[in-house]
DNA sequence: TTTAAGAATGGGAATCATTCTCATTTAATG
DNA sequence: CATTAAATGAGAATGATTCCCATTCTTAAA
C-alpha cells in the first residue's frame, strides 16, 4: 500500500507531534479512505504490523491534538475520522443493515437554530456546552445482511 | 429502602413479563430516582444483592419490552432510564465535571424541523431513519475528559 | 554526522465491562 | 402443591481498552 505520506508528516509537524511510522500510517490511511474507520479496519489495513496498544496510543495522541475525532457507532465500536479545517461541522447517519456511516450536514439554518437553542439550554442548566452530536440510525433495503467488507 | 412496588408490578404485567424480585427492584429504583442510572448505581443501591449478570439480563429484558431505554454517556458508561408513555421525547445534556445527566426537550418547533430534515436526509441516502439522538456535552467548571485516555 | 535523552513502540499482562454457561431456584398455571 | 418453563446466582469466558516495561526510534544539539 504505497501512500503519499507528505500529508501526514506535515500535519504531525504542524501540531508539534513527532513523526513516527504508526502515526504516519494511520493518518495516511484515514486520508486515503476518507471515511470513519474502526480499530479493526485500521489493524487489518496495516496487516497487523502496528501493535494494538500502539494504535490506541496513536489515536489518543491524534485525538488530543485534534487531528482526528473519535466517536462510537451504535454497536459501541470506536470510530476515528480526520478532523480537517476544511471539513465542515457534520453529523453521522448509521445504516444498521449495511453497517456504513455517512457524514451528514444539517445546513446553516438548522445548525444556527441549534446553536441558539444550545446556548439557551446551557444558561438554564448553568453548564458551558462545548460540544453536541446529532446522530441518526436507520437501515437501507439490504435486509439485515451484512455487506462484504469493503476496501 | 422500602419502596412501593405496585408501579413495577403493573408495568411488568402490562408488558407480559414475569414478576421477579430483580425486575421489580430495578423498576422501583428507576422510578424513585427518576433519572438515568448506571449499572454501578443500581448495584450499589441494591447492596449487591442482585447478581451482576442478572442485572444485565434484566435491563436487556426491560429494554426489549420498551419499558426502559439504554444509552451511553460520553465515557462509555451504560445508562438506563424509564420510558414512560407520559415522558416526552427528549435528549441528554452531560456535564463532564459533575458527571450528571440532564433531560432536555428541544421544543415542538425545533423537533418539527428536525423531523422534516431527517426525512429529507433519509431520502437522499435511501435509508429509512428510525431513530435519532441529540446530545450535548459540557461542564459546570472546567475539567473535561475523553474516552481515549492519555496521561 | 554522531550521540545522548526523551519519546514512542511492541508485546504481553492487567483491567474493565459485558456476555455466556450451567446448576439451582422461582413464578405462573391449573 | 406439583409441574414446567423461565429467571437467577455465581463464576468463567470474551472482547475492548489500558497499563507496564524493556527495546527502539526521533529529535536536537554537539
Amino acid at each position: 500500500m504505497a501512500m503519499n505520506t507528505d500529508y501526514a508528516r506535515t500535519l504531525l509537524k504542524q501540531h508539534g507531534l513527532t513523526i513516527t511510522e504508526p502515526r504516519v500510517f494511520v493518518l495516511s490511511l484515514l486520508r486515503k479512505f476518507d471515511t470513519p474507520m474502526s480499530i479493526n479496519d485500521i489493524m487489518e489495513k496495516s496487516k497487523h504490523t502496528i501493535a494494538l496498544s500502539t494504535l490506541y496510543r496513536v489515536l489518543a495522541d491524534l485525538s488530543h491534538a485534534k487531528i482526528v475525532t473519535t466517536f462510537s457507532s451504535p454497536n459501541q465500536k470506536l470510530l476515528v475520522e480526520l478532523l480537517d479545517e476544511e471539513r465542515e461541522h457534520h453529523h453521522h447517519l448509521y445504516c444498521e443493515s449495511c453497517e456504513k456511516v455517512f457524514d451528514v450536514s444539517l445546513g446553516e439554518e438548522l445548525e444556527g437554530m441549534i446553536e441558539k437553542l444550545i446556548s439557551k439550554i446551557g444558561e438554564t442548566h448553568q453548564i458551558d456546552i462545548q460540544e453536541h452530536s446529532f446522530e441518526m440510525y436507520g437501515s437501507c433495503n439490504n435486509t439485515g445482511q451484512h455487506s462484504l467488507r469493503r476496501n
